[in-house]
DNA sequence: CCGGATCCGAATCGATACTG
DNA sequence: CAGTATCGATTCGGATCCGG
């Protein structure tokens, strides 16, 4: 059961035998968006086998990273522990990381609801949204949408179920979102090219990479300042 | 060749698939202290396949993380492409992540020049170095002897070689390093204890976890205070 | 539907041997 | 020194199945 040793007395080394198997950073990313059901987390990473994903579930809890919750007559949930939320940086890090060398989309590459959470906030600037006015998004991603609220307290965001109103703030994403966004848009995985500097929201438009479904469009300037991922800048708390 | 994809258009997924096969990060960390050798490689790794080391290099350098760097009549080596580079402040966030979970180690668990080497780095306090005098360690651990050197401008590393002096400034840890070390001393494995904190310098020489060689013993209470992982505290520059 | 367990072929990894 | 080749041992992936 555990995992093969690299042999060597090193703090990296652990870290990799706790988080380094296939998939184990993935259900942590999704875990950082909030606590999850089994099913959530087999919807949310479409490709996972489920033997695997049942055994990461019990090699992440063996390591202190996550853990099993149950619901009083509701089921049960995945969720990090203090520990695993220590992850946190460092998974929002990686993804900045990741981020520059992102090509194009693959044909069936899927944008989930928590990879684009989490993707929100390796872009989140504090130093926008402290620097200019609230602003309430919402966005709309293959079929995800979500509900983006800037303000000079920081970002939150929640999952909007395609039908009405945001998730069950008990596993979704944070609390009520009340009254109606400033601005709705829908985007491409071309968005991508916005959150690199890219391209303008204008040239956004204009190459249909992004589109204004109701609301002030000039708030997407603001957005594109907000959201933004610089290469070369990895690292902030 | 292109590892199989994890079917998400995303950045933490982006890096997973270019850093996070087996022994790939492992890789990256050796190479944070100095362009490598293969051969080196294989030493600071000694568990790694042969053929995993060399499929591993080739996908680093597709993805751009390595690249390979023929030495004038010297042979060749491997060392990390600027974006590669980018992963230090990741790795040591990792590092120190990762410490909080070491338990003691396993029977055939090594420590390497270039681990150790990380692994102080990860300890490493800035706040310490500036606020204490300048200090210059020989810290043996097993068969590694480090050569430390702290001041305000920083931290120093030098792989010392057994035999005598330090190893190929343009290879292994940074330039001359002048004059004898103010403190040498001996530890084995328990010096995690140390680091963390749960032992003070005189209970770790008590307990033989640490033994001083020669000179100035007061010194090991500011080492300890220089290199030092809390628990909780996983992210710094 | 939720939360997995089981089975099996395909791909990867690990250990050793070998080569320019 | 810098890898390739080979081959058995593991792990992964895909599908199916099962108890609540």
């Amino acid at each position: 059961m555990a995992s093969r040793s690299y042999g060597q007395y090193c703090g990296v080394t652990t870290a990799v035998e706790l988080i380094g198997e296939r998939w184990a950073l993935l259900i942590v990313r999704d875990l950082l968006v909030g606590p999850r059901r089994y099913t959530d987390l087999k919807q949310g990473l479409p490709k996972i086998p489920t033997n695997i994903l049942s055994t990461r579930l019990k090699e992440l809890q063996e390591g202190g990273v996550v853990r099993r919750v149950p619901l009083l007559h509701c089921g049960l949930v995945y969720e990090l522990t203090p520990y695993g939320r220590e992850l946190e940086p460092i998974v929002l890090a990686l993804g900045r990381w990741g981020f520059a060398q992102m090509g194009d989309p693959q044909p069936d590459d899927v944008v989930t609801a928590d990879s684009l959470t989490v993707a929100l906030r390796t872009a989140f600037r504090m130093d926008a949204a402290t620097a200019l006015p609230p602003a309430d998004y919402e966005l709309h991603v293959g079929d995800v949408v979500l509900r983006v609220q800037v303000s000079a307290d920081g970002l939150r965001i929640a999952q909007v179920q395609p039908a009405g109103r945001p998730v069950d703030p008990k596993l979704g994403g944070q609390a009520s979102t009340a009254g109606d966004p400033e601005l709705v848009f829908a985007a491409g995985p071309g968005i991508r090219r916005l959150i690199s500097g890219e391209l303008t929201p204008a040239e956004a438009i204009d190459q249909e990479v992004l589109a204004v479904v109701a609301g002030d469009a000039t708030l997407l300037e603001r957005f594109a300042q907000t959201f933004r991922i610089e290469p070369g800048v990895v690292l902030a708390a």
